[in-house]
DNA sequence: TGACTATTTGGCCAAATAGCCAATATTGGT
DNA sequence: ACCAATATTGGCTATTTGGCCAAATAGTCA
């Protein structure tokens, strides 16, 4: 594997990272439902405010959420919504033997 | 964000986690055309074939891909074909984060 | 059985990550 | 200017991850 097909495939896997953690997965699926303020997102969670604006800004810096200052406060909202499209596929995958019904079609099956 | 919420976004994290590393990802890819033998991987990769190894136990483990042993070699096929589906969003995030990334070709994103 | 190939696992270490607290912006109101 | 509210950043520690080497396991063939 040539450097640049390596750095190509880091950078891309840096979305898959960012969404690697289930605190910043929940937020994602929040901010699916409408833009989040940081203490919105906190009292949903429940961490400490630094650690959610810790997680905002790998999200960010992934370019799956673009943030808003309005006032004192920082609105979060979804930059890529076809993050939530492949969350359903990601489940199935997660909750185990599911996945079959997005394998390769079985015989007499149409694509 | 009560335990059992906690719990399952953990677990569906672990997919994305699995495929937040450059050669995890490059591997989807290849298994995306079709099953390798972990020799196969380790010569497109270039890395330690016991690293190539653990690479794979974490996509299985996540249930993205299935083993197969045939003789004394194990062959790896992608069980969730979906994966692959939403790469090119991602590659969308990744290169630029622009949600029109995803309507129209962005330049140099050859396959 | 033993030699040989393919793969996995364990040990070890360097680097990255997650979380909390404290300190520092940044903005709005008085 | 000062203070309160919101968010970010720095510092610190514990845990996890990634990679290599070496050792162990699984299978084939003679």
């Amino acid at each position: 594997m040539d450097t640049a097909t390596r750095d190509r495939f880091h950078r891309h896997a840096r979305v898959f990272k960012a969404l690697g953690h289930g605190t910043r997965l929940f937020m994602v699926r929040e901010l699916g439902r409408g833009e989040r303020c940081v203490q919105d997102l906190q009292q949903l969670v429940g961490s400490d405010i630094s650690t959610i604006s810790k997680h905002l800004s790998v999200l960010r810096e992934a370019g799956l959420v673009r943030d808003d200052r309005r006032g004192n406060q920082v609105f979060y909202s979804l930059s890529a919504p076809c993050v939530l499209e492949f969350m359903t596929c990601v489940e199935g995958v997660a909750d185990g033997g599911a996945p079959q019904a997005l394998l390769e079609a079985p015989p007499g099956a149409g694509s």
